[in-house]
DNA sequence: TTTGAAATTTAGGGCTGACTAAATCTAAAT
DNA sequence: ATTTAGATTTAGTCAGCCCTAAATTTCAAA
């Protein structure tokens, strides 16, 4: 039986693993915000179920199976939040911590309900990709925006979603999936990043602009 | 901290009060599934939270903090049934067991969303009243199907929607909240329920017609 | 009034998933 | 090669909610 709680351990996993490399037990603690030790136990318990391999002292890494849970927990996340924001008019900085807590309990009818409504979307109201049925995800990892060099112009393509507080800031200044962005200068140094946004000047701190993921355009653009 | 269990033991006591008659750990042990042991544990910890009131070896009853939780959590299971029927365009007989998991999850801007998109509505799809905000509820008693009278007509006003076989079975016939049912006879002997629906004649089993709630319009139509 | 069946509670345990404190391992720096 | 800081695991608890078995209470029938 795969619990709630599992389902959130892999989840985080999921989202934790870059390529091959393992994931360690104390990024799964801070990500979830359980202590070491609490981790250390449900790690053995996925390790029995066939739903991770672990190394001790080294690290887990998901198993296809674990992939498989992972990915329909956020297949469910990223559906539920899209049709919270297009359906009922949520607002995009409300629909995280909604969906955290829906996406263990709806049905496969519900998921499906919510797709065909929606028409079959690939990406939810942050940009992440939202895994198909059959477990094809376009994962792609873009730059941030504070990597970006000054001059430039960027089309924002994700922005991370756990900060309701920063969703509204970076909504109002309309810096949401789509925008194009000029990123005039780091200004004094590599302080707030100036930017243009739809005529409008704006400055932004960088620790804000590394939630901000970005495909750059151009580095010159008139 | 009021937990997911603790809500649907409130749920299950109100459910079973009838005006002022205490409710029996066994009566809530068995709409449960639970055992009675369970139910005495469960007791005694909701009777220190103020929400219920208990008499040993006699029953409880809620106490207005008590009332209030049920209600709630009534209200988000019988908007959640309409929403699944009359939104996501679920049938009837899926809806009850969703609604029970996600009644306890959904926030109250949840809540709010799906009343405004039913425009306020007073009835989930089984003829249940849905609670109000204020936690005003219009609670009929109706005769079932079974106590009617051969001869009568009657209105369709509620079903139990705990059974999705006998829902579906219902649906067919068209034994839905508004139908006019005419009861023909009892025959051979207390026996199926002979009924007249819209010019079709079905035959009914008692304890079928014992989970349909009807108002009798009048005993000699036509 | 006694007795017995049914209802209820008590006693004792299991499982999950969290915690702190303490022990152990790893890996990098001296 | 040794030291040491940080990461990880082990050990021991606790709370929530379930269970079975046994004890107790209630109530109605004899």
């Amino acid at each position: 039986m795969i619990t709630h709680a599992m389902e959130d351990y892999l989840k985080a996993i999921y989202l934790l693993q870059k390529g091959e490399e393992k994931v360690s037990t104390t990024a799964i603690a801070e990500q979830m915000n359980v202590s070491a030790p609490s981790v250390t136990g449900m790690i053995r318990k996925l390790t029995t179920m066939g739903l991770i391999d672990h190394t001790s002292y080294q690290g887990v890494q998901l198993t296809e199976g674990g992939k498989k849970v992972a990915k329909e927990v956020l297949r469910h996340h990223r559906l539920l939040e899209l049709y919270l924001v297009e359906i009922m008019g949520f607002t995009w900085d409300k629909v995280h911590d909604e969906a955290d807590k829906l996406e263990h309990v709806i049905s496969e009818e519900f998921e499906e309900k919510m797709s065909d409504a929606l028409g079959h979307p690939t990406t939810d109201p942050h940009g992440h990709a939202i895994p198909a049925k059959d477990g094809a995800v376009k994962e792609v990892s873009y730059e941030t925006l504070a990597e970006v060099e000054p001059g430039s112009f960027a089309t924002v393509e994700q922005v991370n979603d756990n900060n309701p507080e920063m969703l509204r800031y970076l909504d109002n200044l309309e810096i949401v999936p789509g925008a194009l962005v000029q990123v005039v200068a780091k200004e004094p140094f590599n302080g707030p990043l100036h930017l243009k946004i739809d005529q409008a000047e704006h400055f932004i701190g960088l620790e804000v602009a590394h939630n901000v993921f970005v495909e750059v355009s151009e580095k010159e653009a008139n």
